[in-house]
Order: structure tokens, then sequence, then C-alpha cells
DNA sequence: AAGTCAGACAACCGCGGTAGG
DNA sequence: TCCTACCGCGGTTGTCTGACT
């Protein structure tokens, strides 16, 4: 069966060359992915199991999605988390494509370090963020009336994301989406004070403290 | 041009769950 | 029921690369 059998016992580590690379889809072309503690023996790599696994579920299988993440799937990885939380195997299930070590990776380097800073400037006690009070010069009309918008807005994204389930956020207070009025923004706002905009511009999310601390958002 | 730093992402480690003997 | 091997997940670390000085 198998007739690759390295005898050194030496494990190799670290980043994985081409030939390895190579040595691994040629074997999961032929016989498969799965048994991977074997396989690695078979293919004749000096790598462990797991690390064959995590080589060809993050990097080599032709399925996953490489590149920046798009601004539906930031959306998304933003509902799924607050639904979720570290469950980043449950949280890709939900993005073709996108391997839970990816969406972890964005989550950290990304979001966390927005949240962070953003809280940072603050003090750390529980509140409505600033950036969903209208002030009269940004959100003309009452912060009631800017509510009433709130559907639109979520149909709006809704169109583009039919598996969101933000209209149930909405109605159950922790999640709300809110247009800013310039046409290019959409604000959405989770209910642990929170606080995101998605920029169609830039196809960028961004977190309103991090935001104002660059004096984009007043 | 060289050195430093920070961001992004690939890879490893440890743990828990599960199936088979 | 216990033991072992294997798999998958989440947290953490390591490495690479580009920006900045």
């Amino acid at each position: 069966m198998c007739s690759h059998v390295e005898e050194d016992s030496e494990v190799r580590r670290g980043p994985w060359t081409t030939e390895e690379d190579a040595l691994l889809t040629h074997y999961i072309d032929h016989h498969g992915a799965g048994r991977w503690i074997m396989l690695a023996k078979c293919a004749g790599l000096k790598r462990t199991g797991k690390s064959c696994r995590l080589r060809w579920l993050n990097y080599i299988n032709p399925h996953v999605k490489r590149g920046d993440l798009t601004l539906e799937e930031q959306l998304l990885i933003l509902e799924l988390h607050s639904q979720w939380g570290n469950r980043w195997s449950k949280i890709a299930e939900h993005l073709p494509g996108r391997t839970d070590n990816a969406i972890k990776n964005y989550w950290l380097t990304r979001v966390q370090k927005q949240t962070c800073s953003a809280s940072h400037s603050r003090d750390m006690s529980p509140r409505i963020p600033e950036c969903v009070v209208p002030s009269s010069s940004t959100f003309p009309g009452s912060f009631a009336a800017e509510f009433v918008n709130i559907s639109e807005e979520i149909d709006r994204f809704s169109q583009h994301q039919s598996s969101l389930n933000v209209h149930d956020q909405v109605r159950n207070g922790s999640y709300g989406v809110g247009g800013s009025g310039h046409g290019t923004e959409t604000m959405a706002v989770s209910g642990e004070g929170c606080c995101w905009i998605c920029d169609e511009m830039t196809d960028g999310l961004w977190q309103c403290g991090a935001l104002e601390e660059m004096g984009n958002f007043v």
C-alpha cells in the first residue's frame, strides 16, 4: 500500500518548500486527503501528519480563496463572531474558500487591533459610542428618525448578503445598521458598544474610535 | 543603502473529542 | 471500560516583507 515509507525519523519543520508542496499535492491528487500521518510517510514527506493537513487546508487546497477579504466577508465575520465568538472553524463554514486560520489572522491583526486602539483612547466603562448619537450637523433629524431608516439599509445589505440574519440581531437589540447619509458608508453598531463603518469607496471596514482618532469621523 | 519596526500570515503546539481495538 | 491513535480546533509563535527613518 505504501511504498515510500521513510526510515529516517527526522522531522522537518518551518516553511514548506515548493518540492514538499509538489509531493503533497501529487500524493493527494492520486490518493485523496485524510489519514494524514500515513499520508506524510507514504508521500515521502519528513513532516508530521498535522503539518501536512495544515498545509493542505490552509494553502495548497485549490478551493482556498486568497487575497483580501471583501467588504461582505468582513461584515459577515463581524456578525458571525458576535454570534459564535472565537469559533473560527464555525465562522469559516459560512465563508466558502476562507480558512479558519485566515479568518483568525484577519481578526487578530485587523479587527482586534482596531478595537484595542479605540478602547485605549477612552475609559473602559460601558457606553453608547458617540458615533451612534447623531449630532445636529452630521445627522439631521432625531435619533429615532435615524433608526427608522435602518430597515432600508439592512435591505441594501441583504441584497448582497442573503445569508445574513442582521434583521434578527437588530430586532433583538444586539446589532444595528444605519446610513450615514452620504451614500457611500453604512454604519453597523453591535450591542457591546462597538461601532463599525463600511466604506464602499475603499471597500473597508472601520471602527468608529479609530476613525475618530484619525480625524475622519466627527 | 542599511537598519529598524510593524503588519500580515504561515506554521507549530497543546488540548479535547472520537473511533477502533 | 480502558487505552491508543488520530483528527480538528484554538491559541501562540515564527518568519517574511514592506514601510519608514
